[in-house]
DNA sequence: CAGGATCCGGAATGATACTG
DNA sequence: CAGTATCATTCCGGATCCTG
């Protein structure tokens, strides 16, 4: 296992590319390994604490501001209104104003967000094995002591 | 797309825990719907910058610490050996120590860190997919200008 | 309702120097 | 080599007030 596996190095080829700001060339002192960089990538677009939570947030409808920040526990409105606009600009979602008596605004997710679907799986189906993994450890540890 | 699926929604029971500190009762107002518990829980442990990337450099090889340093790029002494510490906590990996000359210290992933394969793969697969979009995006505006 | 503007404290981080 | 200690800085994020 700590050994590169054949098949999970498919592009060798291109690496010394540009990498975390995707426009401008940074490459410190040839970052290479395709994982790194492309995983390197997908966190400076996804990563931080809550992009992926707003995302899943905006996939269960919940597409106005304030039931956004109610839904999402802990963010505040400053952070809240960042992300956003974070998004909007990465092309996750765009922002739908129709005017009214109280404007209403809605954050609708894109065709984009969509190409997220594996990435969310995978990080939930993890989640879920970690805690209950660590209720176990607990108890263990537990009957362990008494 | 925008209502919940079915199946994506196994354990709607037990939400209301605990959530992110995984070992305190956080629960602001009531936080459910078990993607983002999860993901949430996820995010705790192999969230911020450098977590995954360290542990990708270390799927690859590299079990010192200084090799470890020049390979993730962009990270300081300070910042890897205190994610290093966190990493160990959780169970990713373990530090060895062999006495001798200059001490030889190692970092090994446990059996627990493979547990994040799909999710580095999807997280990979996504990255890579990100900027082959981004670059076509980017040749298509400067034709557009042009 | 949907946010922007401002103030402010603490935590994270970078740089540098030092140790076993 | 494998880190730790210290300092200076930066930045994130909360709280509060304000607007349309």
């Amino acid at each position: 296992m700590a050994e590169t596996d054949v098949q999970e190095i498919q592009q060798t080829a291109e690496c010394a590319a540009k990498s975390t700001p995707v426009g401008r060339a940074v490459m410190g002192r040839s970052e290479c390994s395709a994982a790194l960089t492309a995983v390197g990538d997908a966190l400076y677009v996804i990563g931080g604490k809550w992009k992926l939570r707003i995302i899943i947030a905006l996939t269960e409808g919940f597409t106005r501001f304030n039931e956004l920040q109610r839904r999402v526990d802990g963010i505040s409105a400053r952070v809240l209104s960042n992300e956003l606009k974070d998004l909007e600009l990465n092309g996750f979602l765009v922002r739908t104003v129709q005017a009214g008596s109280p404007v209403a605004v809605e954050y609708i997710l894109t065709d984009y967000a969509d190409t997220l679907k594996d990435v969310l799986q995978s990080l939930r189906e993890w989640g879920t094995m970690h805690r209950t993994n660590i209720k176990n450890r607990m108890r263990a540890a537990s009957q362990a002591t008494s």
